[in-house]
DNA sequence: CCTTGACCCTCCCATGGTGGGAAGCCCCAT
DNA sequence: ATGGGGCTTCCCACCATGGGAGGGTCAAGG
């Protein structure tokens, strides 16, 4: 089987295939003489569990994991479900953080009138933490992002 | 006042404060003599602006648009809103598409004993569409990353 | 005056997965 | 033998951010 071929009957595309084995997640194929990758029904199907996974959001690296416990006989089901369990989380966290700012943008957008006048709530939270700071502060989430280095200067706003 | 105390009275890092300018989030800033970007208080303000709007996970393209928006009087708040709405909307979609995957895994997670022995729902589902296909059907969001081509091929499974 | 240390500059690289595209070789059918 | 489609490698782009190298600058203290 070619790499098209292997691409279209998995889902993955020639693209990816070649990432993969770069990266290591897939072994080196073989080649032709004239250079071809060449696949077998077994790679495919490796292929279709990786193209699985992605959909499940699992990262590459978590993925190498599951190849390698799917591909050993001696594996405990215990590893496999502490994999899937540190993606479950991460997933709530990711949740989480998205819904608190989805939560905050919205009542934002709900205090917005939406007509041709310039006054607009939005603009005046984000310009200096607007209504209420207590109330921003128990939706919106502290993303450790920002390493909150933020220092004095008084909030004199307006930038125009 | 120099990029390091711009950075530290906005909370935005130096780096980024570099970027933004690049990119042409920021206007480019004035030099001293010796090259080094001098920045104002109005200035600061629009980088807090900038990382609040960063906070809510706003993309650098519609931080743009608000900034501008932001900026002009004759604004009408009815483009803030939609911006807004717009990103509520993709904020949404991903919610949902994360949480299709989380509860998935969830699921599996759940149907996984987690003992010593090799048997596990987890990969037997990342094999093949393990338990009932129309079970997945129900949770998985298909989402449109993958392009669907997946050909035929008998599901043979197992790759040890 | 000179050193020291903190700061600033530009430029390059890496991340994580994925797609796009160019230049060039290969294979098959007409 | 020619054309078209498939394969190869290599480079670039995304998005937003951090890290670091190599070199200039400024302020304080000796």
């Amino acid at each position: 089987m070619n790499i098209g071929q292997a691409s279209a009957a998995s889902g993955v595309s020639a693209k990816m295939l070649r990432y993969y084995e770069e990266i290591g997640l897939l072994p080196k194929a073989a080649r032709t003489g004239a250079g071809y990758r060449v696949y077998s029904t077994k790679d495919v199907n490796t292929l279709r569990f990786i193209r699985r996974a992605r959909d499940l959001g699992l990262s590459i690296e978590r993925i190498k994991l599951l190849v390698g416990l799917w591909q050993d006989r001696e594996r405990s089901s215990a590893d496999v479900k502490r994999v899937a369990t540190e993606h479950v989380a991460e997933l709530d966290a990711k949740i989480l953080e998205l819904t608190a700012m989805r939560d905050t943008l919205q009542e934002l957008a709900d205090a917005c009138h939406g007509d041709h006048r310039p006054d607009c709530p939005i603009l005046h939270d984000l310009e200096g933490g607007g209504r209420s700071p207590e109330h921003r502060g128990t939706v919106t989430k502290d993303v450790p992002r920002g390493k909150g280095a933020a220092a004095g200067l008084p909030a004199e706003c307006h930038a125009d």
